[in-house]
DNA sequence: AAGACGAAAGTGGTTGA
DNA sequence: TCAACAACTTTCGTCTT
C-alpha cells in the first residue's frame, strides 16, 4: 500500500446530475449548493449539510423556522423509498392486540412459525429508524440516508447482522457512507449521536469493510475543511487558504502516514493566523477532536517545510 | 492568566515474522 | 500469535505574551 490513491468523489451519488446552484451555503459559505429535485432538498456539496428540505412540496399549514424542526416535520409522511423496511408495500399487523376472536389460534401458530422472520423484520425496522435518527442529528442529506439504508440491506442479505448490535452496525454504516460520499464525519461525531462507544463502532466498521469487501480510500484532509471552518466561524478566505496549504503539503508528501484530521486542523490553524482571524489551538482542538499537541506537531512540520512564517 | 511549547509515558491499531 | 512500530493522546512543567 505505497501510494493510496484517492478515488473520485461521491462515487455512489445518483446517476442523474443534480442541479448545482451558485448560491452560498449559509453554513460554510462555499458556493456549492446542490438542488436535488427528486429528494426535494438542497444540500451543500462541500460540507454535506442539508440546507433546506421539502423545497418543492411545502405544505401551507406549517413552515419550519430552523432545520431541527424541519427535519422532524419532514419525516412525518412516509415516502416510498429504500428506507421503508419492505419498500412500504405491506400492512403492519397489530401483534399486541388480543381483542379478536375466531382465527386467534391459527394466527398464533403462524406467528410462531414466522417468529424468526418477524423479529429480524422488527430489528430491520429499528435499524432503519436508527439510521434516520442519527442522520437527522448529523443533518445529513437524504441521498446519504438512502445509501446507508441500502448498505444495511446488503449487510443483512449476507447475514452479517445476527448476533451483533444493531447500534454498532448502523453507526459504522453511517460512518462508511459519509466517507463514500466525500463528506466524512469523524468517529467522534458519529459516536456523539450513537448509543454505543467508539470502540464498538470501529470494530463494526472494520468488520463490515472486510465482510462486504468495501474499499475506502483514506479521507482527504480537504474534505473536513469546510465543516471545521464553519464550526469555528471562519471566513471563506480562510477555507480557501487552508485548502491551498493542504494541497501544497500533499505535493510535498507531508501528509503521508499522518491522520487527515490533524492535517486539516493544523492547516486551518495556520490559515486563520495568516488572515488575521486567530483561533487558539484549543479552539481548533475542541472542534476537530485532535489534541493541541498533534495540532502543534503538524503545524510545525507544515510551516517549516512549506516556508510559511507564522507570527502569533 | 491564558496561550503556546515540548518532553515523556501511555494507548490502540497495524504489520510482518 | 506476538512483538515491534508509528501516529496520536495524556499529562505536566516551562516559557511567552
Amino acid at each position: 500500500m505505497a501510494t493510496p490513491k484517492r478515488e473520485k468523489k461521491g462515487g455512489g451519488r445518483d446517476k442523474k446530475p443534480d442541479k448545482v446552484e451558485v448560491k452560498e451555503c449559509p453554513e460554510c459559505g462555499s458556493k456549492c449548493l446542490v438542488r436535488d429535485y427528486d429528494k426535494a432538498e438542497i444540500f451543500c456539496a462541500d460540507c454535506g449539510l442539508v440546507i433546506a428540505e421539502n423545497i418543492v412540496d411545502m405544505g401551507p399549514e406549517w413552515r419550519a423556522f430552523d432545520s431541527e424542526q424541519m427535519s422532524r416535520r419532514a419525516r412525518v409522511g412516509a415516502p416510498l423509498t429504500y428506507r421503508i423496511h419492505d419498500k412500504g408495500l405491506s400492512t403492519l399487523t397489530n401483534w399486541g392486540s388480543t381483542a379478536q376472536g375466531g382465527g386467534q389460534y391459527k394466527l398464533k401458530k403462524w406467528q410462531q412459525r414466522t417468529h424468526i422472520a418477524n423479529t429480524s423484520e422488527r430489528s430491520f425496522i429499528f435499524a432503519l429508524s436508527e439510521i434516520d435518527r442519527m442522520a437527522s442529528a448529523l443533518k445529513l442529506p437524504v441521498n446519504i440516508r438512502e445509501a446507508a439504508s441500502m448498505l444495511y440491506r446488503k449487510a443483512m442479505s449476507k447475514h452479517l447482522i445476527r448476533g451483533r448490535s444493531i447500534e454498532g452496525i448502523t453507526s459504522a454504516i453511517l460512518y462508511i457512507t459519509c466517507r463514500q460520499y466525500g463528506v466524512p464525519r469523524t468517529l467522534e461525531e458519529i459516536r456523539e449521536v450513537s448509543r454505543v462507544g467508539q470502540k464498538e463502532i470501529s470494530r463494526a466498521y472494520r468488520f463490515l469493510l472486510r465482510e462486504l469487501d468495501i474499499k475506502i480510500s483514506p479521507a482527504s484532509p480537504i474534505d473536513f475543511v469546510p465543516r471545521f471552518c464553519s464550526m469555528l466561524g471562519l471566513s471563506g478566505d480562510i477555507r480557501a487558504k487552508a485548502i491551498e496549504i493542504i494541497k501544497k503539503a500533499s505535493e510535498k508528501e507531508l501528509t503521508n502516514g499522518r491522520g487527515p484530521i490533524g492535517i486539516a486542523a493544523a492547516a486551518i490553524y495556520i490559515a486563520a493566523i495568516l488572515n488575521g482571524e486567530h483561533r487558539t489551538q484549543k479552539d481548533v482542538s475542541d472542534v476537530t477532536g485532535v489534541t493541541e499537541v498533534t495540532i502543534r506537531n503538524r503545524y510545525k512540520e507544515l510551516s517549516e517545510q512549506l516556508d510559511i512564517e507564522v507570527l502569533l
